[in-house]
DNA sequence: TTTACTGCAAAATGTTTGCATAAGG
DNA sequence: CCTTATGCAAACATTTTGCAGTAAA
């Protein structure tokens, strides 16, 4: 199952001042060939040692760092383990910024609107809607100042 | 700082048939008190620890999953810990399963243009958005089955 | 009085680090 | 060659578990 070329892989990686190791190459390998699955670290070695079992789990841990900090690849977000907590009701989004980390509520009436609306028409007939939160991720400009958009809140 | 009325959140534990203890009540006020903030279980033990020294922080871990299961607070989604990778660069909705914790990719044209027209209008001026992405919470109606939605793809 | 909850400490899990060796350019 | 990356093992951080004792109803 060959879902990348290994030549433009490896020119992927030239190109953001990485040497274009054999561990790299397979680890983005197995990364594609997992699509969908959003794997942990830890899944990404389990799939990639049976063809090579000299490859070490730190190695699998500095790699996705490194390739998350040249932008090849992105992390997901999730609910399980990190765990943070929230006592608000209200359903409200989030806001990340990928600089400081932090996660900002924000609250919109007309976006809870446009999105009900818009799972209603496509209907989800198979998964049971019992909320949503948009994720929007970027960087805050002045990372001194406050972000100002209408309707922040809690 | 009272931010939830003691009597109140008793009747609330009391109606998701908990016992209403000193321990789950601190907890809850400490999260209402750092809202905004997302804490971590240890942010909300050392939260409440000066005005309880003897509540565990094994305590706390076991309160705010509770807390969870009974759907009194939620667990936010975040990025740092609890890796999960994704090596598509298309940016792409996921649709989160609270049941089976499914991370689901959904990628929808029509909600892309949605959310970026509705952002423009928005001026978010302070801050620079890389992508957004929804996050739908809820169960699959059949969990052998797949879930069926026009144009869920990758 | 009965049952559910807590505190403690140990165990399990997940992730990072430091350094000597190996491989890439 | 010179530099950067790897493998290994230890350290660290976080979360879970088991159980005896305690508190709620």
């Amino acid at each position: 199952m060959q879902l990348v070329n290994r030549s433009d892989l490896r020119e992927r990686l030239v190109a953001s001042n990485l040497k274009a190791t054999h561990q790299r190459i397979v680890v983005f390998e197995a990364l594609t060939e997992l699509h969908g699955h959003h794997p942990t670290a830890e899944e990404v070695y389990q799939r990639l040692k049976p063809a090579n079992p000299s490859i070490s789990l730190g190695t699998v841990y500095k790699t996705l760092d490194t390739f998350v900090d040249t932008g090849l690849i992105f992390r997901v977000l999730s609910e399980e383990s990190g765990k943070r907590y929230d006592a608000n009701a209200m359903a409200h989004s989030h806001i990340y910024c990928s600089n400081t980390k932090e996660i900002i509520d924000f609250e919109d009436a007309e976006l809870d609107r446009l999105l009900t609306e818009f799972f209603q028409k496509r209907n989800m007939s198979n998964f049971e809607i019992k909320g949503f939160s948009v994720q929007l991720t970027g960087n805050k400009v002045e990372p001194d100042k406050k972000i100002s958009v209408s309707r922040v809140s809690k």
